[in-house]
RNA sequence: GACCUGGUAGCUCAGUUGGUAGAGCAUCUCCCUUUUAAGGAGAGGGUCCUGGGUUCGAGCCCCAGCCAGGUCA
């Protein structure tokens, strides 16, 4: 019989995940991840992680499975917390849960699953996993989106390898969000009709700037707003010599500077501030509202446009470094001069939109067949065939 | 100095022939969402520059003053 070590979260999903295991018939253990304990910064609930952990207690008992806790916050705060701070002191937007994916459930809980003598750690994520035999003999395992495309996570674990894949499993893929809840209800689950969490994975709700404060020093800067006239946007595009010039300068930032627009206001710190964003400027008088076009940390100012179309607001070709390419697929990664055919998304929930990517010695470039809206650096660009998710990278 | 225009929600402004005020943006809350955003819904918010006057009644009319911008000497 294997065993599975199931990271149970105090949600419905793990809830169900355990359950599903069981009536398979795995040897089922229940592990409860404690990674952050400073409520301070939360919003809501006064103690959210105790409850989660009891809830979690609660669902072993009634399975009837083992149950353990374990604190992994000291490695939470060195692979997550500060890489984090890192990004966003450096005028980036991390993404942690996908950190937090790569680098703590799939990778030190995995190992301690397997020292506890597991087979496989099992999650509640809305993903499938399957595997395939290619070139006769090797084994080759694909991370599919779940079937609930509402729910869909698989962009969360678009950073895992096929080693960390070889020893996971995700039993709630096939269901939809209302199932699982069907399930949890019939058996009987305290969490059947818990609300789905949020916020960053294991910290919970925060208000960002609230959260940065702890190690970014508010800093008054001024926002200036930059017109649809700026001269950058209406440059006509030089005769390229090459497909890598031509996607050189299509991925190409905008480089703004005080003199091309106009002071709107002031803000506490460009570093609070991600691209594409709205709420939060304090800025009004405007038609339409004003959106973070681009953020200088170095000389603490932020550059917005105002409307949903400003031009400074798209780009459709985006690269990500060479040392920053990840393919879940190695197998199916392109070489040198190759380009290959996708369907990509930027952010989590977003549709997948087509998209051709081109491997170079400058990295990989991401060419989008329509603009996207606010191409974040510290951002993943995740790329799947169907609905397999086969490689991700760190915009750059 | 004279004349002109304007001073209405945090900001930009609209307010018809006088009947105690509105829109966009901003803000807040909620929804959506295991990143950051975006998106959706709702709410709060006004001594209508000040002081007089006319009127049953003035943001709208009259007078004076203050402030801002402009024009002309």
């Amino acid at each position: 019989m294997k065993t599975v070590v199931v990271g149970l979260s105090g949600g419905v999903d793990s809830s169900v995940a355990a359950y599903l295991l069981k009536e398979q018939g795995y040897n089922v253990i229940g592990l409860f991840m404690k990674n952050w304990h400073d409520d301070s910064v939360t919003i809501s609930d006064d103690c959210p992680w105790l409850d989660d952990s009891n809830d979690a207690m609660l669902v072993a008992e009634k399975l009837n499975i083992p149950f353990q806790t374990v604190d992994l916050s000291v490695q939470y705060k060195d692979k997550i917390v500060d890489y984090m701070f890192n990004e966003y002191r450096n005028g980036r937007t991390p993404n942690p849960d996908i950190l937090c994916n790569r680098e703590i459930k799939f990778d030190t809980f995995l190992k301690i699953a397997i020292s506890l003598g597991a087979d496989f750690v099992a999650t509640g994520h809305y993903c499938r996993k399957d595997k395939i035999r290619i070139a006769s003999k090797s084994l080759v395992y694909r991370l599919l989106s779940g079937k609930d495309s509402n729910k869909d996570q698989s962009y969360f674990l678009c950073q895992l390898s096929q080693d960390q894949l070889s020893k996971t499993l995700f039993p709630i893929g096939e269901l939809t969000k209302p199932e699982v809840r069907l399930i949890a209800a019939k058996q009987n689950l305290v969490t059947a009709n818990k609300k789905d969490s949020q916020g960053l994975c294991f910290i919970g709700k925060v208000r960002l700037p609230d959260f940065l404060q702890q190690q970014l020093e508010p800093k008054e800067g001024q926002i200036i707003e930059i017109p649809y006239s700026f001269k950058s946007y209406s440059i006509r595009p030089p005769k390229f010599q090459s497909q890598l010039e031509e996607l050189a300068f299509r991925a190409m930032k905008i480089k703004y500077s005080r003199s091309n627009g106009v002071v709107v206001g002031t803000h506490r710190g460009a570093h609070y501030f991600t691209k594409g964003q709205r709420k939060g400027l304090s800025v009004g008088g405007t038609v339409e509202p004003l959106f973070v076009i681009d953020t200088d940390v170095d000389d603490n100012i932020i550059y917005t446009g105002q409307g949903k179309n400003h031009p400074g607001l798209y780009k459709s070709v985006l690269l990500v470094k060479s040392s920053d390419i990840h393919w879940v697929r190695p197998d199916l990664a392109i070489d040198l001069g190759q380009s290959l055919e996708v369907f990509a998304r930027i952010r989590y929930r977003q549709e997948l939109e087509s998209a051709r990517l081109y491997a170079t010695s400058d990295g990989l470039y991401v060419a989008f067949d329509l603009p996207q809206l606010a191409i974040t650096e510290g951002q993943f660009v995740a790329w799947y065939l169907g609905d397999e998710l086969v490689g991700s990278g760190v915009i750059s």
